[in-house]
DNA sequence: GCTGAAATCGCCTAACG
DNA sequence: CGTTAGGCGATTTCAGC
Protein backbone atom coordinates (compact mmCIF):
# COMPACT_ATOMS: atom_id res chain seq x y z
CA UNK A 1 0.00 0.00 0.00
CA UNK A 2 2.68 3.02 0.46
CA UNK A 3 3.77 4.67 -2.31
CA UNK A 4 0.37 5.26 -3.09
CA UNK A 5 0.36 8.86 -4.98
CA UNK A 6 -1.87 11.32 -3.80
CA UNK A 7 -4.06 13.74 -5.49
CA UNK A 8 -4.35 16.94 -5.33
CA UNK A 9 -7.17 16.30 -2.48
CA UNK A 10 -5.04 14.73 -0.64
CA UNK A 11 -2.79 17.26 -0.19
CA UNK A 12 -5.22 19.40 0.92
CA UNK A 13 -6.58 17.51 3.43
CA UNK A 14 -2.48 16.55 4.99
CA UNK A 15 -2.11 20.49 4.81
CA UNK A 16 -5.18 21.47 6.54
CA UNK A 17 -4.82 18.73 9.64
CA UNK A 18 -1.07 19.90 9.62
CA UNK A 19 -2.50 23.59 10.09
CA UNK A 20 -5.20 22.48 12.17
CA UNK A 21 -5.54 18.69 13.69
CA UNK A 22 -8.64 19.27 15.93
CA UNK A 23 -10.34 20.16 13.39
CA UNK A 24 -13.91 18.55 12.94
CA UNK A 25 -14.45 15.85 9.84
CA UNK A 26 -17.13 18.13 8.23
CA UNK A 27 -15.10 21.46 8.31
CA UNK A 28 -12.41 19.17 7.00
CA UNK A 29 -14.53 17.91 3.99
CA UNK A 30 -15.90 21.83 3.48
CA UNK A 31 -12.77 22.81 2.74
CA UNK A 32 -11.35 20.58 0.56
CA UNK A 33 -14.87 20.47 -1.27
CA UNK A 34 -16.13 17.18 -0.90
CA UNK A 35 -18.79 15.80 1.39
CA UNK A 36 -18.00 14.14 4.96
CA UNK A 37 -17.97 10.39 3.92
CA UNK A 38 -15.04 10.13 1.70
CA UNK A 39 -13.28 12.86 3.29
CA UNK A 40 -13.02 10.75 6.29
CA UNK A 41 -11.99 7.35 4.09
CA UNK A 42 -9.48 9.65 2.96
CA UNK A 43 -8.05 10.79 6.02
CA UNK A 44 -8.15 6.61 7.72
CA UNK A 45 -6.11 5.85 4.38
CA UNK A 46 -3.66 8.93 4.58
CA UNK A 47 -3.37 7.41 8.51
CA UNK A 48 -3.10 3.93 7.59
CA UNK A 49 -0.51 4.61 5.12
CA UNK A 50 1.75 6.49 7.26
CA UNK A 51 1.30 9.93 5.82
CA UNK A 52 -0.61 10.73 9.06
CA UNK A 53 1.92 9.32 11.97
CA UNK A 54 -0.34 11.06 14.55
CA UNK A 55 -1.89 13.99 16.20
CA UNK A 56 -0.53 15.87 18.70
CA UNK A 57 -1.25 19.30 20.94
CA UNK A 58 1.59 21.71 20.96
CA UNK A 59 1.71 22.65 24.97
CA UNK A 60 4.17 25.13 25.38
CA UNK A 61 7.08 24.00 27.36
CA UNK A 62 7.75 27.73 28.79
CA UNK A 63 4.46 27.50 30.85
CA UNK A 64 4.69 23.99 31.43
CA UNK A 65 8.00 25.50 33.88
CA UNK A 66 10.48 24.04 31.20
CA UNK A 67 12.88 26.83 31.27
CA UNK A 68 15.65 25.38 29.51
CA UNK A 69 16.44 24.00 25.97
CA UNK A 70 19.50 22.96 24.39
CA UNK A 71 20.81 20.93 21.69
CA UNK A 72 24.03 19.01 22.15
CA UNK A 73 26.41 17.55 19.88
CA UNK A 74 27.59 14.46 20.52
CA UNK A 75 30.73 12.72 18.95
CA UNK A 76 31.41 9.09 19.23
CA UNK A 77 34.47 7.05 19.69
CA UNK A 78 32.88 4.30 17.65
CA UNK A 79 30.63 4.30 14.83
CA UNK A 80 30.04 1.35 13.95
CA UNK A 81 26.61 0.50 13.59
CA UNK A 82 25.89 -1.82 16.73
CA UNK A 83 27.37 1.26 18.99
CA UNK A 84 25.48 3.61 17.01
CA UNK A 85 22.20 1.99 17.79
CA UNK A 86 23.36 1.42 21.15
CA UNK A 87 23.67 5.33 21.51
CA UNK A 88 19.98 5.54 19.82
CA UNK A 89 18.48 3.39 22.18
CA UNK A 90 20.33 5.46 25.20
CA UNK A 91 18.82 8.56 23.96
CA UNK A 92 15.21 6.95 23.74
CA UNK A 93 15.75 6.40 27.32
CA UNK A 94 16.01 9.97 28.34
CA UNK A 95 12.90 11.55 28.91
CA UNK A 96 15.16 15.31 28.60
CA UNK A 97 15.61 14.30 25.18
CA UNK A 98 13.56 15.10 23.02
CA UNK A 99 14.99 14.17 19.82
CA UNK A 100 18.19 12.71 18.44
CA UNK A 101 19.55 12.51 14.68
CA UNK A 102 22.21 11.12 13.45
CA UNK A 103 24.05 13.54 11.46
CA UNK A 104 27.28 13.36 8.72
CA UNK A 105 30.33 15.22 9.17
CA UNK A 106 32.31 16.28 12.41
CA UNK A 107 29.26 15.29 14.64
CA UNK A 108 27.47 11.95 15.13
CA UNK A 109 24.36 12.95 16.63
CA UNK A 110 22.43 16.15 17.45
CA UNK A 111 20.10 15.99 20.75
CA UNK A 112 17.33 18.53 20.95
CA UNK A 113 16.75 18.24 24.99
CA UNK A 114 14.16 20.33 27.27
CA UNK A 115 14.94 20.86 30.98
CA UNK A 116 12.75 22.29 34.33
CA UNK A 117 16.02 24.17 34.68
CA UNK A 118 19.96 24.69 34.15
CA UNK A 119 20.68 22.45 37.22
CA UNK A 120 18.33 19.48 36.20
CA UNK A 121 19.99 19.48 32.65
CA UNK A 122 24.13 19.52 34.27
CA UNK A 123 23.06 16.53 36.02
CA UNK A 124 21.87 14.74 33.12
CA UNK A 125 24.71 16.34 30.82
CA UNK A 126 27.56 15.29 33.39
CA UNK A 127 25.76 11.84 34.97
CA UNK A 128 24.09 10.78 32.03
CA UNK A 129 25.30 11.73 28.89
CA UNK A 130 29.18 12.61 28.78
CA UNK A 131 28.98 9.23 31.28
CA UNK A 132 27.76 7.47 28.55
CA UNK A 133 29.65 4.05 26.94
CA UNK A 134 31.36 5.35 23.75
CA UNK A 135 30.54 9.51 24.26
CA UNK A 136 33.97 11.06 23.24
CA UNK A 137 32.35 14.64 23.06
CA UNK A 138 29.78 16.91 24.01
CA UNK A 139 29.21 20.19 22.81
CA UNK A 140 26.09 22.47 24.17
CA UNK A 141 24.15 25.16 23.50
CA UNK A 142 21.42 26.93 25.07
CA UNK A 143 18.29 28.29 23.26
CA UNK A 144 18.81 32.01 24.07
CA UNK A 145 14.56 32.40 22.35
CA UNK A 146 13.14 30.90 19.46
CA UNK A 147 12.26 32.88 16.33
CA UNK A 148 9.88 29.90 14.74
CA UNK A 149 8.95 26.66 15.05
CA UNK A 150 6.32 25.55 12.35
CA UNK A 151 5.28 22.14 12.74
CA UNK A 152 5.54 19.60 9.93
CA UNK A 153 6.97 20.45 6.01
CA UNK A 154 6.08 23.30 3.97
CA UNK A 155 3.14 22.33 1.18
CA UNK A 156 4.00 25.57 -0.69
CA UNK A 157 6.89 24.01 -1.70
CA UNK A 158 5.85 20.87 -2.42
CA UNK A 159 2.42 22.41 -4.78
CA UNK A 160 5.14 24.20 -6.54
CA UNK A 161 7.16 21.51 -7.33
CA UNK A 162 4.14 19.55 -8.67
CA UNK A 163 3.27 22.49 -10.81
CA UNK A 164 6.78 22.80 -12.48
CA UNK A 165 6.86 19.06 -13.40
CA UNK A 166 3.19 19.61 -15.02
CA UNK B 1 -4.71 35.10 33.70
CA UNK B 2 -1.82 33.37 32.98
CA UNK B 3 0.34 31.86 35.48
CA UNK B 4 -2.77 29.99 36.82
CA UNK B 5 -1.37 26.73 38.50
CA UNK B 6 -2.36 23.75 37.27
CA UNK B 7 -3.93 20.42 39.12
CA UNK B 8 -3.19 16.95 38.52
CA UNK B 9 -5.91 16.76 36.05
CA UNK B 10 -4.46 19.87 33.81
CA UNK B 11 -1.78 17.96 33.86
CA UNK B 12 -3.13 14.54 32.78
CA UNK B 13 -5.50 16.30 29.95
CA UNK B 14 -2.05 18.02 28.62
CA UNK B 15 -0.34 14.99 28.65
CA UNK B 16 -3.46 13.05 26.60
CA UNK B 17 -3.56 15.66 24.40
CA UNK B 18 -0.18 15.74 23.64
CA UNK B 19 0.21 11.83 22.86
CA UNK B 20 -3.55 11.50 21.22
CA UNK B 21 -4.57 15.40 20.28
CA UNK B 22 -7.44 13.68 18.21
CA UNK B 23 -8.88 12.20 21.41
CA UNK B 24 -12.67 12.74 21.76
CA UNK B 25 -13.74 14.54 24.71
CA UNK B 26 -15.27 11.83 26.28
CA UNK B 27 -12.52 9.72 25.55
CA UNK B 28 -10.42 12.37 27.52
CA UNK B 29 -13.10 12.53 30.47
CA UNK B 30 -12.83 9.23 31.17
CA UNK B 31 -9.03 8.67 31.17
CA UNK B 32 -8.39 11.85 33.75
CA UNK B 33 -11.30 10.68 36.29
CA UNK B 34 -14.06 13.33 35.52
CA UNK B 35 -17.40 13.64 33.21
CA UNK B 36 -17.40 15.24 29.92
CA UNK B 37 -18.31 19.16 30.35
CA UNK B 38 -15.67 19.94 33.16
CA UNK B 39 -12.88 18.38 31.15
CA UNK B 40 -14.42 20.65 28.02
CA UNK B 41 -14.44 23.81 30.27
CA UNK B 42 -10.55 22.48 31.24
CA UNK B 43 -9.47 22.02 27.75
CA UNK B 44 -11.10 25.77 26.51
CA UNK B 45 -9.07 27.22 29.16
CA UNK B 46 -6.00 25.77 28.56
CA UNK B 47 -5.86 26.80 24.72
CA UNK B 48 -6.73 30.14 25.95
CA UNK B 49 -4.07 30.55 28.53
CA UNK B 50 -1.69 29.03 25.85
CA UNK B 51 -0.54 26.06 27.36
CA UNK B 52 -2.05 24.34 24.33
CA UNK B 53 -0.65 26.53 21.75
CA UNK B 54 -2.47 24.16 19.17
CA UNK B 55 -2.99 20.69 17.37
CA UNK B 56 -1.00 19.57 14.29
CA UNK B 57 -1.13 16.33 12.40
CA UNK B 58 2.21 14.69 12.19
CA UNK B 59 2.69 14.56 8.77
CA UNK B 60 5.70 11.94 7.60
CA UNK B 61 8.19 14.04 5.55
CA UNK B 62 9.26 11.47 3.73
CA UNK B 63 6.45 9.68 2.73
CA UNK B 64 5.59 13.38 1.29
CA UNK B 65 8.67 13.32 -1.13
CA UNK B 66 10.80 15.28 1.59
CA UNK B 67 14.19 13.29 1.12
CA UNK B 68 16.51 15.94 2.71
CA UNK B 69 16.59 17.11 6.18
CA UNK B 70 19.52 19.23 7.14
CA UNK B 71 21.08 21.47 10.44
CA UNK B 72 22.26 24.55 9.36
CA UNK B 73 24.59 26.45 12.08
CA UNK B 74 24.24 29.99 10.99
CA UNK B 75 27.12 32.83 12.70
CA UNK B 76 26.02 36.76 12.36
CA UNK B 77 28.21 39.57 11.22
CA UNK B 78 25.83 41.82 13.94
CA UNK B 79 24.19 40.60 17.11
CA UNK B 80 22.97 44.00 17.63
CA UNK B 81 19.31 43.34 18.21
CA UNK B 82 18.02 44.90 15.11
CA UNK B 83 20.20 42.71 12.98
CA UNK B 84 19.08 39.76 15.11
CA UNK B 85 15.24 40.82 14.23
CA UNK B 86 16.10 41.11 10.43
CA UNK B 87 17.75 37.36 10.04
CA UNK B 88 14.92 35.81 12.21
CA UNK B 89 12.25 37.66 10.04
CA UNK B 90 14.16 36.17 7.03
CA UNK B 91 13.99 32.72 8.90
CA UNK B 92 10.22 32.93 9.11
CA UNK B 93 10.13 33.95 5.52
CA UNK B 94 11.78 30.51 3.92
CA UNK B 95 10.22 27.55 3.85
CA UNK B 96 12.38 25.38 3.89
CA UNK B 97 13.44 26.64 7.52
CA UNK B 98 10.90 24.86 9.76
CA UNK B 99 12.64 26.03 13.19
CA UNK B 100 15.02 28.07 13.74
CA UNK B 101 16.94 29.18 17.30
CA UNK B 102 19.05 31.40 18.86
CA UNK B 103 21.31 30.35 20.68
CA UNK B 104 24.64 30.90 23.06
CA UNK B 105 28.09 30.29 21.87
CA UNK B 106 30.32 30.54 18.53
CA UNK B 107 27.03 29.94 16.54
CA UNK B 108 24.52 32.46 16.89
CA UNK B 109 21.72 30.40 15.21
CA UNK B 110 20.74 26.93 14.15
CA UNK B 111 18.22 26.16 11.58
CA UNK B 112 16.12 22.76 11.00
CA UNK B 113 15.55 22.82 7.38
CA UNK B 114 13.79 20.32 4.89
CA UNK B 115 13.77 20.10 1.67
CA UNK B 116 12.53 17.90 -1.68
CA UNK B 117 16.01 17.20 -2.58
CA UNK B 118 20.02 17.95 -2.30
CA UNK B 119 19.90 20.54 -5.33
CA UNK B 120 16.95 22.18 -3.70
CA UNK B 121 18.52 22.61 -0.47
CA UNK B 122 21.76 23.49 -1.68
CA UNK B 123 20.31 26.08 -4.44
CA UNK B 124 18.77 27.80 -0.94
CA UNK B 125 21.90 27.46 0.94
CA UNK B 126 23.81 29.36 -1.82
CA UNK B 127 20.73 31.96 -2.85
CA UNK B 128 19.03 32.48 0.03
CA UNK B 129 20.95 32.04 3.18
CA UNK B 130 24.20 32.07 2.59
CA UNK B 131 23.47 35.34 0.67
CA UNK B 132 21.20 36.99 2.72
CA UNK B 133 22.57 40.36 4.59
CA UNK B 134 24.68 40.10 8.26
CA UNK B 135 25.39 35.75 7.26
CA UNK B 136 29.34 35.40 8.38
CA UNK B 137 29.26 32.00 8.01
CA UNK B 138 27.13 29.02 7.45
CA UNK B 139 27.75 25.16 8.16
CA UNK B 140 25.27 22.51 7.60
CA UNK B 141 24.79 18.51 8.54
CA UNK B 142 22.41 16.39 6.57
CA UNK B 143 20.40 13.97 8.58
CA UNK B 144 21.32 10.03 8.57
CA UNK B 145 18.71 8.62 10.31
CA UNK B 146 16.36 10.44 13.16
CA UNK B 147 16.62 8.03 16.16
CA UNK B 148 14.05 9.65 18.32
CA UNK B 149 11.66 12.17 17.87
CA UNK B 150 9.04 13.00 20.51
CA UNK B 151 7.01 15.71 20.20
CA UNK B 152 6.47 18.33 23.22
CA UNK B 153 7.55 17.91 26.83
CA UNK B 154 8.40 14.92 29.59
CA UNK B 155 5.45 15.14 31.62
CA UNK B 156 7.10 11.98 33.45
CA UNK B 157 9.85 14.41 34.70
CA UNK B 158 7.16 17.35 35.87
CA UNK B 159 5.53 14.85 37.91
CA UNK B 160 8.65 13.64 39.33
CA UNK B 161 9.72 17.33 40.24
CA UNK B 162 6.21 17.85 41.50
CA UNK B 163 6.16 14.70 44.16
CA UNK B 164 9.71 16.36 45.03
CA UNK B 165 8.43 19.22 46.15
CA UNK B 166 5.68 17.47 47.92
C1' DG C 1 -12.99 2.15 -8.17
C1' DC C 2 -14.79 6.45 -6.67
C1' DT C 3 -18.44 9.87 -4.65
C1' DG C 4 -22.59 11.50 -2.36
C1' DA C 5 -27.24 11.10 0.33
C1' DA C 6 -29.66 9.37 4.08
C1' DA C 7 -29.96 7.44 8.52
C1' DT C 8 -28.17 6.01 12.86
C1' DC C 9 -25.31 6.57 16.56
C1' DG C 10 -22.50 8.96 19.54
C1' DC C 11 -20.37 13.23 20.95
C1' DC C 12 -20.30 18.05 21.92
C1' DT C 13 -21.84 21.60 24.63
C1' DA C 14 -25.05 24.49 26.55
C1' DA C 15 -28.03 25.20 31.10
C1' DC C 16 -28.79 24.05 35.68
C1' DG C 17 -28.10 22.07 40.21
C1' DC D 1 -17.93 19.13 39.23
C1' DG D 2 -22.05 16.31 37.71
C1' DT D 3 -26.49 15.55 35.29
C1' DT D 4 -29.68 16.42 31.79
C1' DA D 5 -30.89 17.34 27.17
C1' DG D 6 -30.88 19.22 22.49
C1' DG D 7 -28.25 19.88 18.38
C1' DC D 8 -24.50 18.64 15.59
C1' DG D 9 -20.85 15.72 13.93
C1' DA D 10 -19.15 11.10 12.98
C1' DT D 11 -19.78 6.93 10.75
C1' DT D 12 -22.17 3.20 8.48
C1' DT D 13 -25.21 1.81 4.74
C1' DC D 14 -26.66 2.08 0.35
C1' DA D 15 -27.39 3.95 -4.20
C1' DG D 16 -25.35 6.32 -8.36
C1' DC D 17 -21.60 7.88 -11.40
Amino acid sequence: MPGTRLDAIDRMILAELQADGRMTNVELARRVGISAPPCLRRVRTLEEQGYIRGYHADVDPRELGFEVQVFAMVGLVSQAEADLSAFEARCRSWPLVRECHMLNGEVDFILKCVSPDLRTFQTFLTESLTAAPNVASVKTSLVIRQAKGEPGVPFEVLEERLARQA
